[in-house]
DNA sequence: GCCAACGTTGGC
DNA sequence: GCCAACGTTGGC
């Protein structure tokens, strides 16, 4: 999941616990977190639109979908008048904090790797904020931690 | 700041 | 339903 850390990093959320994430208004985005997030879930924390966009630590779903109440309201930044909060068109989850990664795993070094090179973040012209990772590619990026930075 | 790659909008 | 114009994302 994707967030530009100048709005929300990883320290925010770590401050927070839990939070929602809100702010989704992609159909194919919003459909991952309907149909493939349920409760207790992991997902991996990325820092979009940056100096260094990286994995940078890893959370936990702890409520899954709900309508995002943020597209209601005319003063946030994501209000979307199409959305009828008698049939919410945007959802969002709860996510809670578990931990940073013992280092950042930077975009630039994830593209080095053989295994990760079908990984859908890494796909060209890919620009979902939210999106699957498969066990694989999961297991393989959490060993990456402990080793030395590939350059 | 640039721009490629998308997604969305709206006229027809 | 097509598609040009426009807006957004996000790496660089």
């Amino acid at each position: 999941m994707k967030s530009e850390p100048d709005v929300y990093s990883i320290d925010h959320l770590k401050k927070a616990k839990t939070d929602y994430w809100d702010g989704i208004r992609n159909y194919q985005a919003r459909n991952f977190i309907r149909d493939e997030m349920d409760k207790g879930d992991l997902a991996f924390f990325y820092h979009s639109n940056c100096e260094e966009p990286g994995i940078v630590g890893i959370m936990t779903v702890h409520k899954p979908a709900y309508p995002d109440f943020t597209a209601f309201d005319p003063d946030e930044k994501y209000f979307d008048p199409k959305s009828d909060p008698e049939n919410p068109r945007w959802l969002m989850v709860d996510v809670r904090y578990v931990r940073k990664l013992k280092r950042p795993l930077s975009l630039k070094e994830l593209k080095l790797y053989k295994p990760l090179e079908t990984m859908r973040l890494l796909q060209r012209g890919n620009r979902l904020s939210v999106m699957p990772v498969t066990e694989k590619e999961w297991n393989y990026i959490l060993e990456l931690e402990n080793e030395v930075p590939k350059k």
